[in-house]
This record gives C-alpha cells, sequence and structure tokens, in this order.
DNA sequence: TTGTGTTTTATTGCCTCC
DNA sequence: GGAGGCAATAAAACACAA
C-alpha cells in the first residue's frame, strides 16, 4: 500500500488469537426479494433474524460480545460441512464476499434518508448489521459512486432529448426559410413583370401623345421634374416593399403568407394609381429598382454584426450546435 | 460446464478540510 | 498530519447464453 492509508486487515484469520473470528459461509442462494421493511429499525439492535445466506462478516473488533449478532446471519452450517470447513476458512486468506440481501437492503433504507455517514452512524450501522465500520464506509462510497453514475446517465438522457428535439426544429426553421425565400422570390419576379408591362403601355402611352400639337408631355415633364420624381418613386417601391416586410416578419399570424401575396401583388396591381410622371423610369432606374427589389435594404433582412450570431438570444436554448450554430444565427441574409 | 460480461466489494492514491 | 471523500481500478462473485 504505497502511500495509501493503512487500514486494518480484513482478513479476520490474520487477526491475533484476541479476535474471535467467526466466519459465516453457507450455500450461495440467491437475492431473495422479500421486503425488507420490518427490519428497517436503523437504532435499534440487531434484533432480526435473518437466515439463509453467506456472509463476508467476522465479528472481530465491532462487537464486545459476538452472540448478539451471530443471529443477524445464518451461523455456520455446521450441520453440512462441520469443523473441516470451518477450519479451512480459518486458515484461507479471507475472500471478498457479498452482503446479505437484508444487509444491503437496511444499507440502502439508511442510504435513502442520508447518504452521507456521520462516524456515529457509521458505528451504529456496522453494530445493527454486525460488519466492520470500514465496510459500511466502503459501502456507502460505492452506493454513492453509482448514485453518480446513474445521475449521469439520466442527465446525459435528458440532454440528448433536448438536443434531438433543437435539432429537429431548426431543421424545420431551416425548411421554413427556403421556403419563404423561395415566395419572395415569386413574388419579386411577379412585381417586376408587372411593372415591366406597365411601363411598356405608358411608353406607348407617350409615344402617342407626342404626335399631338405641341404640348408638355407627361414623359417631358417628368425628365424636368427630374430627380424629386424619382426619389418619390423609390420610396414608394419602399413603402410597398415594408408592406411586405412587416407581413413577412408578423410570421406569428398564419396568415403571414397571404400578406405577402397581398401586399405584393396589390402593389404590381393596375388598380393602384402609379402617377405618369413616376412611371416614366429609364433603363437605369428600372435596374435600379430591381437592385432594391432583389437585394433589399437592411431593414428586410437585417444584417448581423458578427456578434448578433455568435451569441445566440437566451430564449433560443443555446443548447451547443456546434458548427450549425453559425448558419443558424445568420440564415437571415 | 464454460466462457464472458456485469455487479459488488475492496484497495490505492490523491485531494481537501480542519 | 490525520480523517474522510472520491476516482480509478482490481478482483471476487454472480448471471447467463451457448
Amino acid at each position: 500500500m504505497a502511500g495509501g492509508r493503512v487500514y486494518p486487515s480484513n482478513t479476520s484469520t490474520a487477526g491475533g488469537s484476541n479476535n474471535l473470528s467467526v466466519l459465516l459461509q453457507s450455500q450461495r442462494v440467491p437475492y431473495s426479494s422479500e421486503p425488507l421493511d420490518p427490519l428497517f429499525i436503523p437504532s435499534s439492535s440487531p434484533s432480526f433474524l435473518v437466515s439463509g445466506t453467506r456472509s463476508m462478516v467476522s465479528f472481530e473488533d465491532v462487537h464486545g460480545t459476538n452472540s448478539a449478532y451471530r443471529s443477524f446471519f445464518r451461523t455456520f452450517d455446521q450441520e453440512e460441512n462441520g469443523d473441516e470447513d470451518l477450519d479451512e476458512y480459518v486458515h484461507q486468506p479471507e475472500k471478498k464476499r457479498r452482503l446479505t440481501v437484508d444487509q444491503v437492503q437496511f444499507l440502502e433504507k439508511s442510504f435513502e434518508v442520508e447518504n452521507k455517514l456521520e462516524p456515529e452512524r457509521k458505528i451504529q450501522l456496522a453494530k445493527d448489521l454486525g460488519l466492520k465500520p470500514r465496510q459500511v464506509a466502503i459501502w456507502f462510497q460505492n452506493r454513492r459512486a453509482r448514485c453518480k453514475t446513474k445521475q449521469l446517465e439520466k442527465d446525459y438522457d435528458t440532454l440528448q432529448a433536448s438536443y434531438n428535439s433543437l435539432k429537429a426544429d431548426y431543421g424545420n426553421l431551416l425548411k421554413e426559410k427556403d421556403k419563404l425565400k423561395e415566395e419572395v422570390l415569386q413574388l419579386t419576379d411577379k412585381l417586376l413583370m408587372k411593372e415591366k408591362e406597365k411601363r411598356n403601355y405608358e411608353l406607348s402611352d407617350v409615344n402617342t401623345l407626342s404626335q399631338e400639337p405641341p404640348e408638355k408631355s407627361v414623359a417631358a415633364e417628368t425628365a424636368s421634374e427630374g430627380e424629386e420624381s424619382k426619389v418619390s418613386l423609390v420610396a414608394y417601391k419602399q413603402e410597398d416593399i415594408s408592406y411586405a416586410k412587416s407581413d413577412i416578419f408578423d410570421s406569428d399570424s398564419p396568415h403571414y403568407t397571404d400578406g405577402v401575396h397581398s401586399s405584393l401583388l396589390e402593389a404590381a396591381d393596375s388598380s393602384y394609381p402609379f402617377e405618369p410622371d413616376q412611371s416614366d423610369l429609364s433603363q437605369d432606374e428600372e435596374d435600379n429598382l430591381s437592385k432594391v427589389l432583389l437585394h433589399p435594404p437592411s431593414y428586410i433582412f437585417p444584417k448581423l454584426e458578427d456578434d448578433d450570431y455568435s451569441d445566440p438570444p437566451a430564449s433560443s436554448c443555446n443548447s451547443g450546435f456546434p458548427v450549425e450554430d453559425h448558419a443558424f444565427w445568420s440564415w437571415a441574409y
């Protein structure tokens, strides 16, 4: 035992002549399932009688008198083995023997009450069970270890379930995100198409008008009004997009999808009163509009700073998606 | 009966606390 | 420095399939 503690030897045969070692060994008996409740008398002396199990107990150094404790265990089965076996037992190094069912149950009950062992309690338990205090201490120590292992397994299962659930949620969100993206693209295309049609229609209108007596045409007027019109048009478009935005992000409502449709489609609908001066777009202007729609401003899909997605909100159960985290918190742009 | 995996009892070495 | 707790581990006891 290099460097370790020095414990009294468990080998009763090695004890001095003062140790009256009564090694009890009987035939092996499988664990019984009989209830122990009547046996749990924590502070009592071992007045109950247990029989039919082998024991690793030697009644040394724990008790002043042995006789009171012998009744706790089955006494050496003399009718079976006689003195030879006893002799054999006394002279062989003590083997590891399991506690009896009843001893274990008694210890379990005590463990349930308190899983730590104060010295007095240890002595008392040892007395009651006919064990050495050291054995009781070891049993409690091992029992605590088993308890801890079980708890760890339980915690692991809980975490695993939680992780699986979050993973599933994450997958669903990704799908939903893709669906919404697709939808936005389709609606954007539709809107652009309508815009183009409208522009062509208005251009043909302007051409017709320009053949009439010299009067200030709408196109000319638009051109003369210059940037102001363009700005107001863009503002108008952005306002429409804002509708869409608010609908998209108001996804708590089950109708958000319809909201997207209605807003964007209404914006594209000819019933919307486009002023002639606002609809007269050059190719560059149209490109700009496309840019706005295809690459919406940050308020539509707010780009998160690095810090924003590296540290997700607490409410989203930061339970450690090692790689996917990043994708998850940056999905919005 | 035997091989093998699991459980239980016990030891060892290190650490903390008083 | 001693007592006691814990983790790691050994080894005996046990369970069970083949």
